[in-house]
RNA sequence: GGGCGGCUAGCUCAGCUGGUCAGAGCGUCUCGUUUACACCGAGAAGGCCGAGGGUUCAAAUCCUUCGCCGCCCACCA
């Protein structure tokens, strides 16, 4: 079949994609190591390593586009000649993980605890094997040019092994601890989360205003409505049900209506037990009532106040969110919410209620399952911050490391101002146990996530022939929900044992949204699936679509229609390579033939070109420019929209239609030069079609590994 | 309580440090089968650039106040 034969069928993105795709990984130039065999390399190399998805994961179209985004920098860095690498792997995702195979036991009527711990890992196993791998080919879809010959798992031995030395070296440091005390505890998950893993959802609520006697009044009729005013304090909270494990009432230390009790003793109603009234400033004056219950052992702040006053705490609510023997035997046993109620009704009986308001509530629930998260006082693992918290700012604010856009440093200084010790220990069965004797926990899955960018290299074996050539890492390209859930305990895990920074430039991607703005969900049915789009455009177009809207903001509210014109697009560029190919002639489209015209492509400079020839020459460079600075700048969609006009306005619109009236050897070899030049720059955007465009064109060697238009 | 975005044609968005900046894509309308492409070409309609005030010879672009919409952080129970 001849080249005009080839280009008469329609651009087919299905047929020729996977055609495609396994033509570069057949070639093994996703492999830094074989690059060498086909150029000569700079000296620089340049990595980057993919945020690992999730094993539970099926692509979105946020990973998309981040794909996308790593693909164009590493396609053009390979095209630099840049020993270049871009490292993929997944996560596995501790919570996230096991509860989708609980999920999926519970389909057979089991739990884990039925199995036992061993067998429930080995399950997940199972699982990860069927699974876990499904995302990667989603990735391979898109056109990601990894090298799979390194793909990585956080829990590969070698990876395990790392998690282990790790967590020994802070160990052995001191920074690591163990403490009793309130933690954030998800009852359906069974573990403890540290801050970062909880969402927050408004929901209506009561805020309950609840009359404690106080000490010298006797309170003998419990159908009594006669209390006096003076004779009690009156604390507002939104969970009566924790009232059972108060130790104190509180009021801020100025407060004036409050001072002639300071020292005073409450009756605690319902226990009757004693409890003194302190002055503590972590108080708000203006809330409420002014006087907060303490209940240690069940709210973080309060147990810091109980802390600072040396006050005892009681377990009222088990892990299982039911009431304890410590809440009495009226209520052990209870659900919270059947023990609120019950509480309400007793105090209202006793006119212990003075009023009850709507309140509107922040709820903290778990990030993977939703629960309400219940502050739990117990034993946990916990990561000293403060130095490697300092660690971390440092890089950013001596510009080691940038964050593009700037603004969302913010973000990371924010986080690390303010940090509290890390919770690394987990209650859950998969994951990294931790290594000291006698202790079932594993480890924060974002502990092992943290050593992502030189665990993958090789480390712990500092002379890892990976880990000289590759780290530091270049780009990290993320979504903002991380920046400090996984950013800046890669920067400073990375600083600890790499004593370097672990990548120059953090890219942060907008948001995927709807059309509408709206957050996109799979489980609300709500937005886009990738693949399908892929299906019905093509990958090319959907590259395009992503990026063509990518222009700086903070969210991108997602619309196929640039899809549909990265289509358009598609089958534009198809055309015109009928068109430039048609016109050099078919007998001079031959590998060797190809070559030679470019060699004697025309310059500017040279004396038979017209005026219409060396404008689209002289626009052909300064496009090259900008592209180029824009791409250094991380500026994708601007690149793209440059191409585009382009590729569309100047040489299609003008250009080829000025040489369909004005036929000439310089005017084919200048079309043929600019074609040239365009389907190198477009390669990272949109590789498939311009790759096959090569290949029919006769090229020997990819476009993958061809030159980039400097 | 603190912070960050956005508000420009019907829709999704460009317009950085002020003076061809009033634009692109999609959609709509008119015309066109000129052999690369109708997934196209030529052209048209459509916006007082969220509101007010200010700076300036000049503002969508700088300052300020306000209004919506969205997001993040925080120990207000």
């Amino acid at each position: 079949m001849n080249v005009n034969e080839k280009l008469l069928k329609p651009y087919n993105p299905a047929e020729i994609e996977e055609k495609i795709y396994k033509l570069w990984e057949k070639s093994g130039y996703f492999n830094p190591d074989n690059l060498s065999k086909s150029y000569k390399l700079k000296t620089k190399s340049y990595c980057i390593v993919i945020p690992p998805p999730n094993i539970t994961g099926s692509l979105h179209m946020g990973h998309a586009l981040n794909a996308v985004i790593q693909d164009i920098l590493i396609r053009q860095k390979r095209m630099q000649g840049h020993k270049t690498l871009w490292l993929p792997g997944t996560d596995h995702a501790g919570i996230a993980t096991q509860n989708v195979v609980e999920k999926e036991l519970k389909k057979q009527g089991l739990t884990r605890h039925n199995l036992g711990r061993e067998k429930f890992i080995e399950k997940i196993w199972e699982w990860k094997k069927k699974y876990g791998n499904l995302i990667l080919d989603q990735l391979k879809k898109l056109g990601a040019s990894c090298d799979w010959s390194r793909l990585k798992f956080t829990m590969d031995p070698d990876y395990a092994k790392a998690v282990e030395i790790a967590f020994l070296h802070y160990y052995q440091k001191g920074w690591i601890y163990q403490g009793d005390r309130v933690v954030n505890w998800c009852p359906r998950c069974q573990t403890s989360l540290s801050d970062l893993e909880l969402e927050y959802e408004d929901e209506k609520g009561k805020l309950w205003y609840i009359k404690y006697p106080l000490a010298n009044f006797k309170f003998q009729d419990t159908n009594s409505k006669q209390i006096p005013n003076t004779n009690y304090i009156v604390v507002a909270t939104t969970r009566p049900e924790t009232m059972l494990g108060d130790v104190a009432v509180a009021v801020n230390p100025k407060d004036k209506r409050y001072k002639h009790l300071f020292g005073k003793t409450a009756i605690l109603p319902i226990i009757n037990r004693e409890i003194p009234i302190i002055a503590d400033q972590a108080v708000e004056m203006d809330f409420g009532t002014g006087a907060v219950k303490v209940t240690p052992g069940h709210d973080i702040i309060d147990a810091e106040i109980a802390d600072r006053q040396k006050l005892p705490s009681y377990i009222v609510i088990d892990q299982y969110g039911k009431m304890t023997q410590e809440a009495g035997r009226d209520f052990e046993g209870l659900k919270i919410l059947e023990a609120r109620v019950k509480i309400v009704s007793i105090l209202e009986k006793q006119g212990l209620i003075e009023k009850i308001e709507d309140y509107d509530l922040r709820i903290a629930k778990c990030y993977r399952c939703g629960s309400i998260i219940e502050p739990q006082k117990s034993k946990q693992w916990f990561l000293k911050m403060a130095e490697l918290a300092k660690m971390a700012k440092d890089a950013v604010k001596k510009g080691k490391i940038k964050f593009h856009p700037k603004k969302w440093e913010k973000v990371y200084f924010d986080w690390l101002d303010n940090i509290k010790d890390w919770c690394i220990s987990r209650q859950i069965w998969w994951g990294h146990k931790i290594p000291l004797q006698g202790v079932d926990d594993v480890l924060d899955t974002w502990f092992s996530s943290a050593l992502w960018p030189f665990a993958t290299l090789g480390w712990p074996n500092e002379k890892a022939k990976d880990l000289k050539e590759f780290y530091p890492t270049q780009v990290l390209s993320t979504a903002r929900d991380i920046i400090n859930l996984w950013v800046a305990r890669m920067i400073f895990s990375s600083l600890e044992f790499m004593k370097k920074e672990p990548f120059k430039d953090i890219i942060i991607n907008p948001t995927v949204l709807t059309r509408d703005g709206k957050r996109m969900s799979k489980s609300l049915g709500i937005g886009t699936n990738p693949m399908e789009l892929i299906e019905k455009y093509g990958a090319d177009a959907i590259r395009f679509g992503l990026i063509y809207q990518m222009m700086g903001g903070q969210d991108m509210h997602f619309s196929e229609e640039h899809c549909v014109a990265g289509k358009k697009f598609c089958n534009k560029i198809w055309n015109i390579s009928r068109f430039v190919l048609t016109q050099i002639g078919n007998s001079k489209i031959q590998e060797t033939n190809i070559k030679q015209i470019l060699k004697s492509i025309p310059r500017r400079q040279a004396g038979k070109l017209q005026k219409e020839d060396k404008q689209i020459l002289k626009k052909l460079e300064k496009i090259i420019k900008s592209v180029n600075k824009d791409l250094e700048q991380y500026r994708f969609g601007q690149a793209l929209h440059i191409i585009y006009d382009f590729i569309w306005h100047e040489f299609a619109d003008h250009y080829i239609e000025y040489s369909k009236n004005n036929k000439s050897e310089e005017i084919q070899n200048t079309l043929c030069f600019v074609f040239y030049t365009i389907l190198r720059l477009l390669h990272p955007f949109m590789p498939f079609i311009t790759e096959e465009i090569w290949h029919i064109m006769g090229f020997k060697n990819l476009l993958l590994i061809e030159r980039w238009p400097q």
